[in-house]
RNA sequence: CGGGGCGUAGCGCAGUCUGGUUUAGCGCACCUGCUUUGGGAGCAGGGGGUCGAAGGUUCAAAUCCUUUCGCCCCGACCA
């Protein structure tokens, strides 16, 4: 048992950032409200964003870069976009030892500026659809920052696109969002709930906005990336506009999709226990460690140190180059080097001490379980990559489990204000409210409406406001 | 921005109320040596802080006063 974590079940926050700092993923930087992502942090960043990447690519997408700073008269172009990003937008007003005659904004998102280059780029039909996703940083200026989930800074990818006809931007916004789940599932080893927004969570200047939700170990849930339907609202405030096949002008349709390194604070929230970071293997930077153990120094140096360097490098082949690391801290005794690599969250640990040598064995540790087993020397190469993928099952499987076994269905406001105060976890209820009820809700009980669910048509009796017709919604408290 | 808590060594804290008795102390971590070594070792020796910052009161301030900065928790705002 780690001694140098908060118990989750004392103390969750600070057990999130107890766990933030063993494992080395990041730190307090100088300016309130941003943090310093750390090597480890930042690997982790780097695998989401080449698996993301790959599938970005792999729907037609491909890289740009568009810059920080954002003319602020390009904001007031969209009322509703200015109205729900300038309180949190941070202003430059100042350069090169002057101040400027139009300040700039430094990019909370970039709808505005993507635009503005858009309706330079597009005059023809033939011009769309424009499918562009960068890599970047963003600011927004938040009053309660806390590391990963809200930081005043932070790295996401934004994906926007413009599209000739209504359909074809509607089916890219809900492509997108699957592209997301399927990612989140299959690598991260998170149940998303995908849904449309409310009214009153939607994205500012978008007609419609779909989410990814996922419940996090305290019941409470978090939206992990979102992707919106803008309609011609952008395209007609910037001026995207187009030459159809039938020689009209016609305005573009647009989307935005984004997630950040919010999917970080996810992945702790949802898998990691209090030894420290749980990392699903598909995910994890490197996905085991060997560790030589032996009191005989000469031993260690000229056999098992050797002999587990071969493996690793027999293991890299199957599991990919910097995947499997040898762990030579010779000086540490063994039970501080196993809790080292435990508390970074690496998925398998392979133990290579004197007796596994006599058998020509590892004896491997699953981080999740601490389920052990010994593989012959002859047999890493399918039974590592094997434990592994029954790691990533396990943890989706314990994560989904648990958001049903924490998902209930309310009938009225006072079964949904009991359920909320004594199980907590996501309510399902049918709402047929605006937003006068959602913040009436909020007001009340501090839950939100989550989502509508996709796949999820029927219909039911409001448990807010009584009236029939209303759509499924998933609601929580979230972060 | 409102309410609450807190800034003393890398981390966690004591000392602050009742200024001087501390050349500011403890645990963990760190460094050196020896013994150890399969889920966080033991002994011995050692290094490190001027008490968040600025100003003030006083013969004397970590301790009192003023201002300021920052952090954490709870709310309103959000990926």
């Amino acid at each position: 048992m780690a001694r140098n974590i908060t118990p989750k079940e004392e103390d969750y926050s600070q057990w999130y950032l107890d766990v933030i700092k063993v494992a080395e993923l990041a730190d307090y930087a100088p300016v309130r409200g941003c943090m310093v992502i750390r090597p480890w942090g930042y690997a982790i960043w780097e695998s989401i964003q080449s698996q993301l990447d790959a599938r970005f690519k792999e729907t037609g997408h491909v890289n740009a870069y568009f810059p920080l700073l954002i003319p602020a008269s390009f904001l007031e172009k969209e009322a509703e976009h200015v109205e729900g990003f300038s309180p949190e937008c941070a202003v430059v007003t100042h350069a090169g030892g002057e101040e400027l005659e139009e300040p700039f904004v430094i990019r909370p998102t970039s709808e505005t500026v993507i635009g503005y280059m858009y309706s330079r780029w597009v005059q023809s039909w033939r011009d769309l659809p424009v499918l562009i996703n960068q890599w970047c940083n963003v600011m927004r200026w938040e009053k309660r920052p806390r590391l990963f989930l809200r930081t005043s800074e932070f790295l996401w990818q934004e994906g926007h696109t413009a599209h000739a006809t209504k359909e074809e931007a509607i089916d890219e916004t809900l492509k997108m969002l699957e592209v997301y789940r399927s990612f989140m599932e299959e690598v991260l080893a998170l149940p998303v709930v995908t849904g449309e927004k409310s009214e009153g969570e939607r994205f500012p200047g978008a007609l419609n906005t779909y989410t990814c939700e996922a419940m996090m170990s305290d019941k409470r849930a978090l939206q992990v990336g979102t992707s919106h339907f803008l309609g011609q609202n952008f395209s007609k405030a910037f001026d995207i506009s187009f030459q159809n096949r039938d020689g009209n002008m016609d305005y573009a349709w647009t989307t935005s999709w984004g997630t950040s390194t919010r999917l970080i604070g996810a992945v702790i929230m949802t898998h990691s226990d209090d030894d420290g970071l749980v990392l699903p293997p598909r995910l994890a930077p490197v996905k085991a460690v060997l560790v030589p153990i032996s009191t005989d120094e000469r031993k260690l140096e000229d056999m098992l140190l050797p002999k587990a360097r071969e493996l690793a490098n027999r293991l890299e082949a199957v599991l990919g180059p910097r995947s499997v690391i040898v762990d030579s801290q010779f000086h540490l005794r063994p039970g501080d080097r196993f809790f080292y690599h435990l508390q970074r969250g690496i998925p398998l640990r392979l133990e290579l001490g004197e007796r596994e040598w006599d058998r020509c064995a590892l004896r491997a540790v699953r981080r999740d379980t601490a389920q052990k087993e010994e593989i012959p020397w002859d047999a890493v190469d399918s039974a590592v990559p094997r434990i592994l993928e029954e790691m990533q099952r396990a943890l989706y499987e314990r994560a989904l489990a648990f958001r049903e076994a924490n998902t209930y269905h309310a009938g009225s406001f006072d079964e949904f204000k009991e359920l909320l105060e004594e199980k907590g976890g996501f309510i399902k209820a049918y709402f047929a409210g605006g937003v006068a009820e959602e913040k009436a809700i909020k007001e009340a009980t501090t839950a939100t409406v989550r989502c509508l669910p996709l796949n999820d048509n029927s219909k039911g009796r409001c448990f807010y406001t009584k009236k029939d017709g209303g759509r499924l919604a998933i609601f929580a408290k979230a972060y």
